[in-house]
RNA sequence: GCGCCCGUAGCUCAGCAGGACAGAGCAGCGGACUUCUAAUCCGCGGGUCGGGGGUUCGAAUCCCUCCGGGCGCGCCA
């Protein structure tokens, strides 16, 4: 519909420009939906934006354009209004082609040409030294609901979780349990305060010790602590990927980090940015130069030691995901990596490539509340709550729309009351219920008898009521939302949406009855209510919540 | 000290590529179920958009500065 006022403008533009004979930059002018339904359908700015190159006043330019738009059969009217804005009235038949298309496209509409953009999503990628906390829920919600946007706004998306498995934690991790294992053959060890606390080292290490007795006893120790270490790294990394599949996150690819440093890519990167120039030896370290590329100081490529940093394996990583030639890169990070954000993007110059092709999005913190009150650790020490147990209290659906339904950039308090309440304190029951009214009528429909005709042959012109013609203007917003979610990487737009568009549902269902109304009535009503559940669906689909049927 | 994010109604948060008088929900008060689910709807009150400068025809939105809060500043991940 946008697009269509546009064009309209453009082309009273061109005829303008004919007539005065020079050429007019055309500006980059903003259609919106004004605030105030006395603006109009729509809105455009245009003639701001001409002052300076026609060198007349806002509203003088405003007319001129008016009088040169083309005639069209679904405009009302066209005004000027204020300083020289023009406020576009369409027609209700314009407004009921849109319910026309989404009864045609069903769960495609809203769907975004294919773009042929390969977009890499990488997301959670939890070290596998323990169990997901809520902080990785948020990143995971926002992870895939991300992916199911870009894809339907017609990106070609991939998945990916990468898993930091080799390394110094890892070791640590192994060692952790060895040490839990030894306490439990009746060996007291001193237990380092770096090491893992958690409740799930013990419970870790009690696993082995009932399968395999004390078989790592005997062991040399080095030997010992590589197997648990990845006896503890595979059991855990299951764990993650059976919580995130009961929260609806699937991966496209489970990336290793051990496949990058084993393949030998690490090494060559790091001889490859020597022969650059772009690293160097200090220290006894080897330095990557990203203070050359924007960072506020170079970093540790290879430690004295002879280990390489976690970042050496990053921009190999990321080297990696170019090569596979993805367009964009977005990797989702929490708030807490902020500050790698430049070194990660200054190795990407580094290497050769455009730094927007990697866009980052950070995660701000979640605070874990029950009835306002901090919950900041679970009762067993020094852990954070797990995910898994957020999800059995609260639930999938919930747990999801909460974490989507908030920007990015601000803190989330997630509190378990509000999250368990059915209010629209916790709005995902608000949307979920529209949408089962709907499949109420068609159930009730049934039961009474009362049967429509097939959709597409469904006069929908008796949709003419104020509360109607606003359905179907939210209805027509559904492909702009998605489009500015992808374009934005801002899937908090979509919940927003969805819930004003069950909103203006209720209202809608309180006001006007559908069945028992007179045939073409009832019909047009039944057609615009199929309509607003099937956005509702498509909607709830990409924000990896169930519609259900009935509440 | 430096860097990133945030500061909008009592509370939790939106504000869409600067646009026309700043929005929603919750909480408070008052209403609506013999009719498609009241997990809903309707009405009322409530804000110097942290403060101050600047850019602009126009700023909650962009720039500068100050104040407040969070996070990060390791040859840790």
């Amino acid at each position: 519909m946008k697009e269509k006022i546009k064009e309209l403008i453009l082309s009273a533009l061109r005829k303008v420009q004919k007539e005065e004979g020079k050429e007019i930059d055309i500006p980059i002018f903003n259609i919106e939906v004004p605030k105030v339904e006395a603006h109009g359908d729509f809105a455009t700015n245009v003639a701001f934006l001409l002052t300076r190159s026609l060198k007349r006043a806002p509203r003088q330019i405003a007319a001129l354009i008016v009088n040169h738009l083309p005639a069209t059969a679904w405009l009302e009217k066209v005004e000027i209004a204020g300083p020289g804005f023009i406020n576009f009235f369409l027609k209700e038949t314009a407004w009921q082609q849109v319910v026309k298309e989404i009864i045609t496209k069903k769960e495609d509409y809203g769907r975004g040409d294919p773009q042929n953009i390969k977009v890499l999503v990488e997301f959670v990628s939890a070290n596998p030294t323990g169990p997901l906390h809520i902080g990785h829920g948020r990143g995971a919600a926002v992870g895939d609901s991300l992916a199911n946007i870009l894809a339907f706004a017609g990106y070609d998306v991939r998945r990916e979780y990468y898993i930091n498995d080799v390394g110094r934690q890892m070791r640590i991790l192994g060692h952790s349990v060895y040490l839990r294992y030894l306490e439990l053959l009746g060996e007291q060890h001193a237990f380092p305060k770096d090491f893992y606390q958690g409740e799930y080292i013990k419970d870790l290490a009690k696993e082995v010790f009932e399968k395999e007795g004390d078989k790592y006893k005997h062991m040399p120790e080095e030997e010992a602590i590589l197997a648990f270490s990845r006896y503890a790294g595979e059991r855990i990394l299951k764990e993650i990927k059976e919580v995130l599949d009961g929260f609806g996150v699937q991966f496209d690819n489970w990336f290793s980090e051990k496949t990058l440093v084993e393949s030998g890519a690490v090494k060559e990167l790091l001889v490859w940015l020597k022969e650059q120039g772009l690293a160097y030896e200090k220290d006894g370290a080897l330095w990557f130069a990203s203070s050359r590329f924007g960072d506020e100081k170079d970093r540790v490529l290879v430690k004295a030691d002879g280990a390489t940093t976690y970042f050496a394996s990053d921009l190999a990583y990321h080297k990696n995901k170019m090569e596979r030639g993805f367009d964009l890169l977005v990797d989702i990070w929490g708030a807490d990596h902020h500050g790698y954000v430049a070194r990660v993007k200054a190795g990407m110059q580094a290497m050769g490539y455009d730094p927007e092709k990697l866009q980052i999005l950070l995660i701000q913190l979640v605070h874990l509340k029950r009835g306002g009150k901090p919950v900041a650790m679970s009762t067993r020490a020094g852990e954070f709550v797990p995910l898994k147990e957020v999800l059995e209290e609260v639930g999938k659906d919930a747990a999801r729309f909460i974490f989507l339904t908030r920007s990015c950039d601000s803190h989330l308090d997630f509190d378990l009351e509000v999250a368990k309440s059915q209010n629209m304190e916790n709005p995902v029951f608000y949307v979920q219920y529209a949408h089962a009214r709907v499949c109420s009528i068609e159930k009730m429909a049934k039961e009474k008898g009362i049967s429509f005709p097939p959709l597409e042959e469904i006069d929908l012109s008796p949709l003419t009521e104020p509360e109607e013609v606003r359905l179907m203007k939210m209805l027509a917003q559904f492909p702009e939302v998605i489009e500015g979610a992808a374009r934005t990487l801002e899937p908090h737009r979509l919940p927003y949406y969805l819930t004003e568009l069950a909103g203006e549902f209720h209202r809608y269902y309180n006001k006007h009855r559908i069945l028992g109304m007179p045939d073409p009535i009832a019909q047009a009503r039944f057609a615009l209510a199929q309509a607003v559940k099937t956005v509702i669906k498509t909607g709830l689909n990409l924000l990896g919540v169930s519609a259900p049927e009935k509440m």
